[in-house]
RNA sequence: GCUUCGGUGGCGGAAUUGGUAGACGCGCUGGAUUCAAAAUCCAGUUCUUUCGAGAGUGUGGGUUCGAGCCCCACCCGAAGUACCA
């Protein structure tokens, strides 16, 4: 063989890797360990693009690298094959999900084979399967029996608190519990029948049960969520959509808030994706306070940030929703209290937010008093407020908010100016600036934070308030109406929810006719005729006997899809364990994941779910851990570039892009194939493409039709998708994976242009070709030539560090540099070629695998050492930097004239400081040695 | 609106973190080889230019001997979030 045939050494070393369980992690041994996982997939359908591979290349990379390193890397690759879209595609075949997602799983694993990664697949995990999710299951029913010690700021067991109800009651139980209104002593706790003490357990169960609003479609006999409404019908099919409460699961995950914001001080991830997660999470501080209401002995207890404002407090505000409303509304103003709940009721969330602008509201005729003063304020209803954030009041101060501004300028309600010297007749002043405070008593003359501390001081002394914390992050439902998830292993013992005994899991997924909801809106396990518990036999049983004393019917509902998500990184530790999930032994070992590599859309999502599950076990002593994850590294999106023609409007006249002019025209995606490097469509290909075009009229021009280019997110819907197998019949998967690397930075978006991967490809052909002067493989055993040297030393140098720093498109700039030198010095040297091509092997490991055998090595070359650079081949490296300027010079790095061979070392390998330059005397140049300066010529 | 990140040739992007801006690759131009094409190789390629040089990293200012990088103000783009009191 003489040319590169990449082809046969991709299928032929993936072959061997293989047989050789290559990448199989090696247990019992002494070897540091470094665990690199990607975000695992959801095998979908459509298969792989070219933006898929992007982060799994990237971590390959990092893996192999690490185990040159001398590290024992765990490595590994699943599914995560729960989703909605193979149960739609069940729902419309009939065909079962099981079936979908083995195809499905098949195919991506023979794409992602291709593409050589070293995951060590005897460690495959898949979520849907049963032996993963019975422990899914398990950490659910564990989560039922948990609730959250506020004073030990931890999860803990259910029956300790019940063991304190039988003792104390509820008082003084730092339990985690949104219920402030619960009260009970020990007596009554013990004389509460089982399903009370049930109902009150709820209130503090991280997993439990409650009423939820819901949107839910008749038509569709499913929930809805608020982003599938428009308009108050349902987006697909435009059917009308009540608000029905519906008994939904919930994780209290809102008790770890603080935690969840606190650990992020903790992990090396991005700015931006932590900022993200803050500002989910949404803490704000400010003050509790608890308004009097005018003939009432009830408290309207409000949440403000700006408590210093409470003297411009003018009126008080309620979500329609808010429980005192039907007590606070006097019976004057009942009609239109009433009308305006329903019109706002029958509103969407998603309504409400797109219209912002319109201010709505309704007086109750009730008054609160000022705790302060006393003043009279009304209390209104206004949507403005939302329900389920703060205490779903507020005290309106229009001086100070926009909101509050508006809201009084449209209802004509009195504006109190608080700020000393500060104009509010036209907008609210907002700031929270220096300016003092007027026209508020104890608190004239001071600024925002002194008038702060002051007043809340002033609330707790008199018992009318105090300092408190609002987060936004609200309790996770966790009931999902779809067959193809996790089931949750609870039945109802008259309503009241009991879970399986741990010996009984996994409950498995029953068989279905039918993946629609049934008739009667129970979720699609309901078509299950019956699915129930026999608690004798301990098993399900398909009979309708839920009267009878032993068998109980089953939750119907199934687990969303970040359950199994939220725990695999530690079951890939020991994924065959069938005793537990994972065995401690192998925790203790690999403890947490050292890079974690995977796109930020999972920001709110999965990234921040798993984090409270794993703090969760971490609680309970199951993971040695709080954060599982030390550095994330979010890979940007490889973007798509549409192919756009132009349509005049009302005809089928197209027009090629430079001949628009001033034509009202409608632009349309085409399929990026039928069109080649220099923009011109396929016409005739276009023609057969689609038959809607056959009759269509092309205005060309220059004898072309020129399409029109648009840089978005690669999708199959758009046509603009490149297969990764079409690249990789092409060009090979090494070249693949090397362009991937070179199209810029790991964490940035950026567009994928094929006629680019030239480059690349011809920097492998280059270097086989150097080491193939005439056809067989030919090696120099000679000593390399200084140059050649400095330039392997060189590379090895910039590789390993920007390979720790993950920026690989600047190590392939390296390579490609350093095989240019190597051709105009005409080197085939073995001392060069082995360990280029050992740190060369994560990027492109088929391509130097192939070189490391020809050069007559028998084992992988994954098991090499890298390479370590000699400074002495380096330092000879000089760079001449003329420079001219007077006066004093100021380094960050030090200089000293006359330097050992030693100094030269420390100079490059520290960074020093200071230098004593120079009496007035100008240097005509300095030397410059790899980047740094080391002395100066006068 | 708020938060975060970013803005460098025709394009993707480098820049030793304050020290020769535009590495490397694509594209383009010219040349060699070829009957021709592909492939390969060589040279050139920020802009302006009167060929001396001058300008230049979104805009305007500042710090510095020296700024793509630091500071201030503004403009533009991307992402996240949004009546959160």
């Amino acid at each position: 063989m003489g040319e590169y045939n990449f082809k046969e050494i991709e299928i032929k070393w993936q072959k061997f890797w293989k047989d050789n369980d290559t990448f199989v992690v090696r247990k019992n041994t002494k070897l540091p360990k470094y665990y690199v996982l990607d975000m695992f997939p959801y095998p979908s359908g459509a298969g792989l693009h070219v933006g898929h591979p992007l982060g799994y290349i990237a971590s390959d990379i990092f893996a192999r690298y690490k185990r040159h390193k001398g590290f024992n890397v765990l490595h590994p690759q699943g599914f995560d094959s729960f989703g909605l879209p193979t149960e739609q595609y069940a729902i419309l075949t009939g065909q079962h999900p099981n079936k979908t997602t083995k195809e499905n799983i098949d195919r991506y694993r023979k794409q992602l084979d291709r593409m050589g990664f070293s995951f060590d697949w005897s460690r495959e995990i898949r979520t849907s399967e049963s032996n993963y999710y019975k422990w899914t299951q398990w950490m659910f029913i564990l989560l039922f029996n948990s609730y959250y010690n506020i004073k030990k700021n931890k999860a803990e067991s259910i029956i300790k608190i019940i063991k304190k109800f039988e003792k104390q009651g509820n008082e003084n139980i730092n339990a985690y519990c949104k219920n402030k209104k619960l009260s009970f002593d020990s007596s009554k706790w013990n004389s509460y029948k089982d399903y009370e003490k049930e109902n009150i357990l709820q209130e503090y169960r991280l997993a439990f049960i409650s009423n939820v609003e819901v949107n839910w479609c008749e038509e569709l006999g499913t929930v809805l969520a608020n982003d599938e409404i428009v308009n108050g019908v349902s987006e697909r099919g435009g059917y009308s959509v009540v608000k029905k409460n519906m008994k939904q699961w919930s994780i209290r995950i809102g008790a770890y808030s603080e935690r969840l914001l606190k650990g992020l001080e903790k992990i090396d991830w991005s700015e931006s994706l932590k900022e993200i997660q803050r500002n989910w999470i949404g803490k704000s501080l400010g003050a509790s306070i608890y308004f009097e209401i005018e003939g009432s002995n009830q408290n309207l207890e409000v949440f403000t940030t700006r408590p210093d404002t409470i003297f411009g407090a003018t009126f008080m505000t309620l979500a329609p929703e808010h429980k005192m409303v039907k007590n606070l509304t006097k019976p004057k103003y009942k009609k239109q209290v009433l009308k305006y709940i329903k019109s706002s009721s029958s509103r969407s969330e998603k309504d409400r937010m797109s219209d912002v602008k319109s201010i709505t509201g309704v007086f109750t005729g009730s008054y609160a008093l000022h705790p302060f003063n006393k003043k009279k304020i009304p209390i209104w209803i206004g949507d403005y407020v939302l329900a389920n954030y703060g205490t779903g009041a507020v005290m309106s101060v229009p001086c100070g908010d926009q909101r509050d501004f508006d809201f009084a300028k449209k209802f004509n309600i009195k504006i109190e100016n608080i700020f000393n010297k500060i104009d509010v007749s036209k907008k609210a002043y907002t700031e929270k600036g220096s300016v003092v405070l007027s026209n508020s008593k104890f608190l004239n003359g001071l600024n925002y934070s002194e008038a702060i501390k002051k007043v809340i001081n002033e609330l707790e002394k008199n018992n009318i308030g105090k300092s408190s914390i609002n987060y936004k992050l609200r309790d996770a439902i966790f009931s999902r109406q779809r067959y193809w998830g996790e089931p949750i292993p609870i039945y109802f013992k008259n309503g009241m929810p009991i879970p399986l005994n741990i010996e009984d899991l996994p409950l498995l997924l029953p068989k279905v006719k039918n993946y629609l909801p049934t008739k009667d809106g129970s979720p699609p396990l309901g078509n299950a005729k019956f699915w129930a518990w026999d608690t004798i036999n301990r098993k399900v049983v398909n009979k309708n006997l839920i009267d009878n004393i032993e068998i109980f019917p089953l939750e119907l509902n199934t687990m969303p899809g970040w359950a199994g998500s939220s725990w695999y990184f530690n079951r890939y530790m020991d994924p065959n364990n069938s005793e537990e999930f994972v065995g401690s032994k192998e925790l203790n070992y690999w403890k947490e994941v050292d890079l974690y590599i995977g796109g930020s859309e999972h920001a709110t999502g999965h990234l921040l779910y798993s984090r409270f599950w794993q703090k969760f076990l971490f609680d309970h002593k199951l993971v040695p851990v709080e954060e599982y994850s030390k550095k994330l590294i979010n890979q940007g999106m490889i973007l798509g570039s549409s192919a756009l023609i132009y349509r005049k409007v009302g005809t089928q006249e197209y027009v090629s892009k430079n001949l628009l002019e001033n034509n009202k025209v409608e632009t349309i995606r085409v399929d990026t194939s039928l069109v080649n490097s220099k923009n011109e469509l396929n016409i005739e290909g276009l023609k057969k493409w689609i038959p809607e075009f056959k009759n269509s009229r092309f205005i060309l021009e220059n004898g072309k039709y020129i399409v029109g280019r648009d840089v978005e997110k690669m999708s199959k819907s758009k046509f603009n998708v490149v297969n990764p197998d079409k690249i990789c019949d092409q060009f090979g998967a090494d070249t693949l994976r090397m362009y991937e690397m070179f199209l810029g930075p790991i964490e940035q978006s950026k567009p994928w242009d094929t006629s680019g991967i030239s480059g690349v490809h011809s920097f492998l052909k280059k270097l086989w070709r150097l080491y193939h002067p005439i056809d067989n493989f030919s090696i120099n055993n000679q000593k390399a030539s200084s140059d050649s040297l400095k330039t392997l030393h060189k590379t090895i140098r910039k590789v390993s560090q920007d390979i720790e720093d993950f920026s690989f498109n600047t190590c392939i700039s390296s390579f490609m540099i350093c095989v240019n030198e190597l051709k105009s010095q005409k080197c085939n040297s073995k001392e060069i070629l082995k360990p280029l091509i050992i740190l060369l092997s994560p990027f492109a490991p088929h391509f130097c695998e192939e070189i490391w055998h020809l050069m007559g090595y028998r084992s992988s070359i994954s098991n090499e050492m890298y390479p370590i650079y000699d400074l002495k081949f380096l330092i000879e490296l000089e760079k001449e930097y003329p420079i001219s300027f007077n006066g004093k010079m100021r380094f960050k790095k030090s200089l000293s004239l006359d330097l050992s061979e030693n100094d030269i070392k420390k100079n490059i390998l520290k960074d020093q400081r200071t230098i004593n330059f120079l009496n007035g005397s100008q240097p005509k140049k300095i030397i410059v040695v790899i980047g740094k300066i080391i002395n100066i010529v006068y």
